[in-house]
DNA sequence: CAGTGTGAAGTTGTTCACAGCA
DNA sequence: TGCTGTGAACAACTTCACACTG
């Protein structure tokens, strides 16, 4: 029992890593206004949160801050694109291109942070063989004989009746990590990291927010 | 100072509010597959969370569940889906119709989630006047002149630098609730409910998330 | 006795307070 | 004085323990 051993190390609080993109868009606008360093508390100040949470989120970097100076704004927004993996663009495959599958296709922007889309599965005989984007769409059938190494990433936006199936699919075919989009709890082994990204949930919470509100008055 | 009203009485927490929609999801499924009563224990093991959790969950709802029986699943699913404000449509308008705003004017599914998107707005002269899925494109300038009363969301997929001006002039035309896209802290006055979905921002972990388990081999 | 519902314990994340530095 | 960086207090959420119910 002594021997125990401590699993998450130090993991960086997922809060924390939420929040450094963010950190990061503010950073690459106060370049475009030629500032060369940056504080914590200015950055608290502009953003609207707390300054000591600034300084605690960027210190899981390595980054280290000058007193009263603050932090060199080139080299701190090196550091977070490095520290998030956003300048090593990963590839993906994204299954289901109907819908939010076929919007997450014209979102160019992916590239910025990281990811780049190479290939897409679908059961819907209208899609496949076809293109979007210059995206081509397979036929989930043929997703094991396309598959290519070093594909780690897999995107989920099926329809919720066939997610834990599909996900399946993408796990035995060597898939790292899966962005699922639909509103099911995926189970699988715990060498696939799964993030879960509903939408409909983040709807939930800001009805709930918005009746509160008028309820109130 | 004895006199201080307890500003947030009995607010639902968010991580509850955001377990609901999935709930709702397996809900159905469940429904599909001809079960009339469901226990949160049952529920609880196949979706892979604490069973404690899932009747705190429950519980903020107004359903009480039968002892031995547990919960019917046709109520359950009615006061879940009334409870979030998923059974009455809200108008929204889309601010930003490029990328990621294109890609939710193609999301059918929004409708049954509770929100309809009723018109969209750009600055790009070559999508004005346009639509995109039978929804109408107009300029920004025009917005106050279009603004109907009864849409009270507005979906925030405006490129980075634009997020705070937009939003501004979303709150100015009477907008409830600003449902963000972009990875900029949005800051207006309380009246105004903001719902932060960055998609980048789940990348974020994500990739963390892969990166950890692949330095721990 | 399998399941609901709840108060108490434990864990995680946030905010406060302050030491150290230029 | 204005800033970084950190350890301690606090708040939010989750998990555990258990009383209760048909």
């Amino acid at each position: 029992m002594t021997s125990e051993i401590k699993k998450k190390e130090s993991q960086v609080p997922e809060p924390s890593l939420r929040r450094m993109p963010c950190y990061l868009t503010y950073l690459k606008l106060a370049r475009r206004d030629q500032q060369e360093f940056i504080s914590s508390t200015q950055i608290a100040r502009d953003m609207g949160v707390d300054p000591t949470q600034v300084t605690k989120d960027l210190s899981y970097t390595s980054i280290v801050g000058k007193t009263r100076v603050g932090y060199e704004v080139n080299t701190l927004i090196d550091v977070l694109e490095d520290f998030l993996g956003f300048n090593k663009l990963d590839k993906a495959y994204i299954f289901g291109a109907g819908g939010l599958g076929n919007a997450l296709l014209h979102d160019h922007k992916l590239d910025q942070y990281g990811l780049t889309i190479v290939g897409a599965f679908d059961v819907d005989p209208k899609l496949i063989g076809t293109q979007i984007q210059g995206v081509p769409i397979y036929h989930v059938n043929d997703f094991k004989k396309i598959k290519e190494d070093d594909v780690s990433v897999g995107i989920l936006t099926v329809p919720a009746e066939f997610a834990q199936e599909v996900a399946q699919t993408m796990a035995d075919g060597g898939i790292k990590g899966i962005w699922n989009f639909t509103p099911i709890r995926i189970s699988l082994t715990e060498d696939v990291v799964i993030q879960d990204t509903s939408l409909y949930a983040h709807l939930a919470v800001m009805f709930n927010r918005m009746k509160n509100l008028s309820d109130k008055k």
